[in-house]
This record gives C-alpha cells, structure tokens and sequence, in this order.
DNA sequence: CGAAAACTTGATCCGACTCAACTATCGTGG
DNA sequence: CCACGATAGTTGAGTCGGATCAAGTTTTCG
C-alpha cells in the first residue's frame, strides 16, 4: 500500500522526514542534529496492528518515536473497562519517564500501557535519545522534545475537560477537530479527507461512553454535515462550527508567529 | 514545631523544610542543593485563597513550588463550566513550561489557568529554578524536579480513569484515597484525620459531577463508615477498602525499596 | 448578630447505558 | 472468486445514574 494514493502533502514519506519536520516545527534544529534524525529513523521497526509497546508497572525501556500508524496509551480496569489517554500519530514521541535528565531514572514505571492501534513504524532508539540528555550539545532537539511533551500535556488537559463536563456530542466534535489539527500538522490538510483508523469501539473507551452512544452520535453529527466518514476516513465538513461546538482550543503551546 | 497543635509531624514546618523533604524523597540532595533550597523558601509570598497564581493562554512566568496550603489547575469554559485538572498541595511544583531545558520556551503559554484553594504561602521564584536548569551542576535537583513531573502526569492519568470509565462512588473514593496518599507523604498519615479543605462544589468540578451528586455520595461513603468528613478534616477509615472500590494504585513512580 | 457560603434533602427529568438483535464490511482460505 | 467467520457498524426498547430545580438548614466569618 504505502502511498495508498489520493493522500495529499508529505501524509507517507521517508520516514525519517515526519520526524525531521515534526521536531523541528517546534525548534530549529542543526544540520548535526538532523543527521541524528536521519540516522536514528534508518533503522525502523515495523510492528503490526494491536502490538503492546510497552506495559503499565514495567520499568520504561527507551523513549521512541512514531513514524507512520497510530497507537494509543490506555489502563486497563481490574474489571475489564478500558480508559484510553490519548492517542500517537505519525512524528509523536513516546516512552519518556520524568524525560530528559541525566541519569535514567532508575525505578521509573509507565503509568499507562501503550499499544498500536494499526501497524505503525518505530524510529531506533538509538542515539536520537542519548543525544536529548545532553541539552547543551544539540539545545535544538532537547528544545523540540521538551516542546513536543508540553504539547502532548496540553492534549491530555483538553481530554480531562472533554470526559469531565462535556456531553457526548461536544466530546466527538472536540476529539475529532484535535485530531484534525494534528493531522494538519502533519500534512493532512484540514478539512480535506484524512485517514480515521479509529474503530468505534476505539472512540468509546478514549471517550468514556459506550458504543452504541458514539454510533448515535457520529451519525447526529454527519445529519448535520458537520462531519463526513466512511471506511477508514473522515472529513471535517465544518471545523470552525465543530470548534464553537466543542470550545475547542488550539494549544498555543510555542512558535506561531503572531 | 511551629502551630496548628493538633497536627502530626511536619504538617506545617518551617517553610523550606517541607520542600527539602519533598525534594529530596524523589532523588538525593547535595548541601549545596539544600541550602539552594532554603534560600529560595526564605523569600516566601504569601496569597490569599482565591487567587488566580496564573490564566490560561498567559505566557508563562517562572514556575514555582506550593509551601502551605492548596490550589488547583484548571479550566473554564466558554458558558461557565468548569473542569478541576489536579490539586496542588504543600510540596507540589507547578509553573513548569515544557520544562527544565536551556532557554525557556519562548511563547510557551499555559494550557491552564491555577488558582488557590486556600491561603498559600509560595516558594520565592529565585536562584532554585535557575539552578534547574543547570542539570550537570545539580544533578539532585534536576531529578528530583524531573521525577516529581512524572509523578504529577501519573496522577493526572488516574484523573482520566476516573472521570472517563469510574462511577461517582468509584470517583470519590479514588480521589481521595489518592489525596490520602499525597498527604500521608507530606507527614499526615494515612488513616489519620487530615486537612480537606476542598468544597463539594470543588470536589464536583474535578470529578465532573454536580454538586448534589457529590453530597449524596459522600453521605453513602460516610454512612458505609468508609469515610469520616466534617469541617475542614477527613479521615479515611477503611484505605484498603476505598483503594479497592476504586481500583486504586500507588504510583510507583521512582525510588521506593522493593 | 446577620449575611453569605456551604451543605442537605426531595421531586422530577434526561442523557447515556444496557441488552438484544441485525447488517455491512473485511480478510482469508478453499 | 466465492463462502465463510470475524470484526465493525447500526437500530430499537427499556432502564438508570446522575443532572436539574427548588427549597431548606447549617456553618462560617466579618
């Protein structure tokens, strides 16, 4: 599959260069230091669809990065329920304890577990992550990376207001205008249509609600043209209105000119 | 032992011991590092209850570190609604941007806004932060500031838990066998009467319920003799039974024997 | 001591859950 | 290429946890 067509911009390109242009979208990063993506990213590992990455409780291996495919965080309940904390797209990092201080952290656990929603590639961990604890060697990436976590913060934020005082409809219009975002972010341009791996089921559990629910309400929102989505795809007919709906609010997390 | 009587330990020490001790149960601490410490408490602010330490969208100043008392982040939405992030206690940090790399973040802007729940003594915003950012030359520090983020994200995640896939019963129980458990680190044990000066409309603002909701469940929990709340004072009769109604884990964030 | 803030209590309502089919889509092997 | 089972999505009926509304009552504090 791999170019799989009509998908726009840089959607699937070398691997490493979402990487490349995902971190420094948030730091401007040296020619050395794009070598060390480069480098890091030649030696991708390919995992399929519904792979654990890593374990709540077990001490944390080496921090990653996401090349292509989804995957998510999530705890499993003692009785089954399943809660998932947000969601890892193409360029995201993963698997960073405290984060970037010198020694690793001995006796550091996940506090979620992490696993792949489709198959998904896998940056090496190799130098990349040695190179994030020496700030004052290649101030560019730590600054990309630190960057990157404050981000990922600020989502995780909009899921606690998303699952403690919004309704079903506003939690699905705010979910789906974040991704949208993202995936702007990462060449999918909004508003035009963009991969969806997502099943119900997977919205469900990230939303607090039931399937069923998350089926009535996906079709309320495709009655009302907000929304398109079919097969494994979806549409954001009208983002502005899905914002006002939701209260959603870009994080304004660095950068942005004005 | 400064005030207050009835309470044990060091409820409420001289004002940089409670950090001291913070601080240095997630990494060890060097006499220098100490004596940092205490400089930076010497110049404490005090701020009344109700004080917004910082809006969201603000950029953000110098982060900071709770002595006394309690405050919250959170957020307000656009009709009114409100959503509780997390509780800051005696000992907490808070202020951090991405966090503690070189040149701080420019245009980094809070993704919330904080405000006190109580009457606050703060640590002055001086040489200890500046010193955070020098990781090779304060080791101690810099872990120990990394790995008191990691724990705060752990708590942020049981947040998730709660309010996506927890009943009101199951919410209130976690929620405060998790404070139970924050305090009992601070010198009130657990088990003990301790200091609650959360309001139920505080309480149903984290926990994404309404204020009614919050009483009525509170009262099951007192009448079920798992709970005694009265006044500003809470003890947790029974924390085994609470931490198994609501499937509550310790995070094992760092350190700890075993 | 009076007013505001916090807490209670009861009645009623509704958003979202559950249960229970049923249908469509997808991948796979015969 | 089709038959098949499995996974994902859809639909309806009935129920319930928690919200809302509307008084109270108590506590706190100036």
């Amino acid at each position: 599959m791999a170019a799989a067509a009509g998908k726009p911009q840089m959607g699937d390109r070398r691997p490493h260069e979402i990487l490349w242009l995902r971190l420094s979208s948030f730091a401007p990063l040296s020619a050395e230091e794009r070598s060390i993506i480069r480098q890091s990213c030649a030696a991708a590992a390919f995992v399929p669809a519904g792979t654990a990455l890593h374990r709540e409780g077990e001490p944390l291996h080496k921090p990653s990065a996401l090349l292509a495919g989804w995957a998510c965080r999530l705890r499993l309940l003692a009785d089954g329920r399943r809660q998932i904390f947000d969601f890892l797209l193409p360029g995201d990092l993963f698997g960073h304890p405290g984060l970037l201080d010198g020694p690793p952290l001995p006796g550091a656990c996940a506090a979620s577990s992490a696993v792949t929603l489709t198959a998904v590639s896998l940056a090496g961990t190799g130098c990349l992550f040695e190179m994030v604890r020496e700030p004052e060697r290649f101030p560019g990436l730590a600054r990309a990376w630190a960057a990157a976590q404050a981000r990922q913060e600020a989502y995780l934020l909009n899921h606690v207001v998303r699952l403690g005082r919004q309704s079903a409809y506003e939690r699905l219009a705010h979910l789906l205008v974040e991704l949208g975002h993202r995936l702007d972010e990462i060449g999918y341009p909004l508003g035009s249509f963009v991969p969806m791996p997502l099943t119900q089921e997977t919205l469900a559990d990230a939303l607090g609600l039931s399937v069923v629910h998350v089926n009535r309400t996906l079709q309320q929102l495709r009655r009302e043209r907000l929304i398109e989505l079919k097969a494994a795809s979806l549409r954001l007919i009208d983002p502005p209105a899905l914002a006002a709906i939701a209260d959603f609010r870009l994080p304004r997390t660095l950068s942005s000119p004005g």
